[in-house]
Order: structure tokens, then C-alpha cells, then sequence
DNA sequence: TGCACTTGTAACCAATCAGTTACTTAGACC
DNA sequence: GGTCTAAGTAACTGATTGGTTACAAGTGCA
């Protein structure tokens, strides 16, 4: 969770002065993304958050409307988080292959550090999207990794390395897919399979194997 | 959902007799799974099922002792399904690519046929499994789909049509992923993408899609 | 028949929780 | 320094919700 803290004034002359609404809503946000990536959107608590971050529940309330208001800044945070990182990426004059496997692992690594984004999809996801639809933000926010793909499918396909007629977005759920699943199902599966897929050897073993099949069915 | 009305004297003589308390139960775990499903642990609320059902919520606390026991047997009997399912899948003299193939479409078309498997995992998980692993009876109840997928491995890699040294627990995870992932989190890919990844069309383009992944990454 | 147990109903209760109100304090601008 | 507005606190409220109680009626069996 990033605070966010921006250039305004008062959060930089005092870091913890007794008047800094954006440190407040900041810091709101983060105890809000916490406890509802913890316990779901109907599980979470305003008092707990409000207890959390320290901060009084009627500046909730001020700052976020209500309870859904805040979940759907929590929501937009998470989606804003990702794009932007997807947007580090710089693969346009790379090797195919060598940038589908970046790609491959950037995903997997971005699942690895951002718990919290996987569990609020599934609670998301719970509610049929209906938060989602509602922030045109968000919707407004297009991932770049699609069009990457397609380039680099496009140029792989060129350099008769990868075979042709891929669609680009059935591949990258795919590769969100095998990573996704692994982390955010690692409960039940660790449980089923009596070994925990979150050590540090299996989540590196994981995403040896994450690029391999993703790079076995670019083959040409 | 199954109501899985058994051959006990009351519920074959008369199919709605007033007093038939193995029919009672199943309509109240359809009840619950429904409501549990659709809207998650903390959503759900025991008075619907109560009214979905038709039946007294003495009845509910009567059968299932609290929320919780009610959840515990719906999550039991979701398990039971998929396991149950799975043994009737009979591999162990089909040549190993076609059933692998038939593995894949199997788990495929499971989750098509059971959303609400899937809903229960996600909610599941969002708790850490904290059920799961309190259900014995679930933890008991292995999957034979690891040794069927063993055993493919082991015939495919004799008859050099699939590689060496495949994890069939890793295999069984992206199989599973790949399918799963799409259909669990079709509400915000549909969103995000602008394309309903529900249709039957998309759907059978998926399942021809999962196919040739994990077939690529077998071959030798 | 009568007794014990199971199935079922409706009304109730204590706790919880999202959201509000009345009030205080700090700073900005004149 | 006085006034206006935003930032902040604590206590409250109405509705909801998991769970209970008191009670009725059907069933099996001695």
C-alpha cells in the first residue's frame, strides 16, 4: 500500500501535522484496502477502518461518501496502481521472445507483490463487476499490455518464431490466468495438496513453469 | 444443484409429504449454496435462505447448528461434487494425448456446468480456507485427478509424444488456471475488454484455446 | 391411549453496523 | 482580532441480523 503523499504543502513542512486532509484520505484509503481486501466488501468494517487508521469515522464519511464510495476509491487506486506499473514496461524494440518472457514474469511478479489487487477482483468479481461498471475511470483506463502483445506477437510471428493467428487477448488471460489462480487460490490449493505454494522456492518454481507453457504454445 | 433426494420411505411415497426431513435439509443447502454463491459468507443472510427455501430459520439452525456449519456443509457438498465427477473420468487406456485433451475439456466443462464451485472457492479463499481446513471430510477427499494426470505423463513420456520431468501438480494448477480465471473473472474481463466472454461462442473458442496450451507445453 | 421425540412456526432479543448529529478546534483572510 | 469555513471528535440512532424461545403439531412405539 502507497500513502501517496503528494508535493502539497502541509504534508511536507510536517509530516504528521494536526491538519493534512490529504495524509488523512490517504491514509484512510490504505486501512480501507487493507480491510476489505481482508475481509471482502460485505465483511469489512467502517469502524474497524476507522479504528485502523486512527482517524475518526465521520471523516470517512466526509471524505468518501459512504461505504461504497470508498470502496470504489479503493477499487480505482488498485486499477490506477497496475496501469501505471504496466506502463514501465518498454518492449516495443525488443526480442519477441525475450520480451514475451518480461512480460510473462512482470505479470507474475506484479500478483506476487499486490495481494491485496487479487483479492479485491475477487470480491469484484463476487458482485457481477457492478462497481467496476460504475467508475468510468476505470473502464477508461485501457491496459497497454494487449497492444504490446499484439506487437510482439506480430513481430514473433514474422521472425517465424511464434505461429500465427494468436489472439492477443485470449493469450493474455491466459497469462494472467496461470499466475492469478496460483496466488490468489494458494488456500484451498495449499490445503488440498498439503504443501504451501507461497514459499519462496515454489513461487520461483511457479513462474519458471508460468513462462514455459506460455512460451511452449507461442512456438511456431 | 443437486437436491440429491435419497431413497429414505418419506420422500419416495410422497414427494412433498409435510413431514420429510431429508428433503427439508436438501432444499435448505440448495437454498444456502445459492445464496452463499451469489453473494458471499458476510453477504449472505440467513434470513433469505430462510425465505428462498420456503422453510423456518429454526429449521436452518436446527439442521446445520449456525451460519457457519451451513457454509461448512455447503463447501462439503460442492467438494463432494467436483470429486465425485471426477472419478467417473477413466483415462488409464486412452492414448495419452487425446486424454489429456479430454482431462482438460473435463475440468473446462466442469466449471461451465458449476459457477457456483467457483464462487464458493473465491470466498473460500478469501478467508484463507479457514473451513477447509477445518472439513477433515474435504481434506480426505483427494483428487484423483493428479494421478490420472501422473499417469498420462508417465505413458506420453514413454511413447516420446510428451517431455520429461512435467510437475502433474504444477500441471494440474494451469489447467485448471486457465479455465478457471476466465470464467471467474469474466464480470470485470468483460468489463475491461468490452467483449462478454460469457457467450457460447467465446466459451467454445476458450476451450479450444486451454487445449492447445497445455497440448504445446506437453509435446516433446 | 399416552408418552417421548422430531418437525415446524412465529415472535422475539441482543448485538452489530452504516450512517448522522451536535459540537469543538484550527487556520485563512479581511 | 474577528469571522467564516474546513477538519476533526464523540455520542447517538434506526435498521438489520444471527441466533433463541415458547409453543404447536405430527409420528413412532410401548
Amino acid at each position: 500500500m502507497d500513502a501517496r503523499i503528494s508535493r502539497s504543502r502541509p504534508s511536507q513542512r510536517t509530516p504528521h501535522s494536526p491538519r493534512d486532509p490529504e495524509r488523512t484520505r490517504a491514509v484512510i484509503l490504505a486501512a480501507a484496502t487493507e480491510e476489505i481486501t481482508t475481509k471482502g466488501l460485505d465483511g469489512a468494517r467502517v469502524d474497524e477502518i476507522a479504528r485502523r487508521s486512527g482517524i475518526n469515522k465521520r471523516m470517512i464519511y466526509h471524505y468518501f461518501g459512504d461505504k461504497e464510495g470508498l470502496y470504489l476509491a479503493v477499487l480505482e487506486a488498485a486499477y490506477t496502481g497496475i496501469r501505471t506499473a504496466e506502463l514501465g514496461l518498454k518492449l516495443a524494440d525488443k526480442d519477441p521472445v525475450e520480451g514475451m518472457r518480461e512480460l510473462v514474469l512482470f505479470t507474475w511478479q506484479y500478483f506476487i507483490d499486490h495481494p491485496e489487487f487479487l483479492s479485491l477482483l475477487g470480491t469484484e468479481n463476487l458482485h457481477r463487476a457492478a462497481y467496476l461498471k460504475k467508475s468510468k475511470r476505470i473502464r477508461d483506463l485501457h491496459s497497454p499490455l494487449v497492444g504490446i502483445i499484439a506487437d510482439l506477437l506480430e513481430r514473433g510471428a514474422r521472425q517465424k518464431v511464434f505461429h500465427k493467428g494468436i489472439d492477443p487477448v485470449e493469450l493474455y488471460i491466459s497469462i494472467a490466468a496461470l499466475g492469478f489462480f496460483y496466488m490468489s487460490n494458494r488456500h484451498t490449493l495449499s490445503t488440498i495438496f498439503g504443501r504451501d505454494l507461497a514459499t519462496p522456492a515454489n513461487i520461483e518454481t511457479r513462474g519458471r513453469h508460468i513462462v514455459e507453457v506460455v512460451l511452449a504454445y507461442l512456438r511456431a
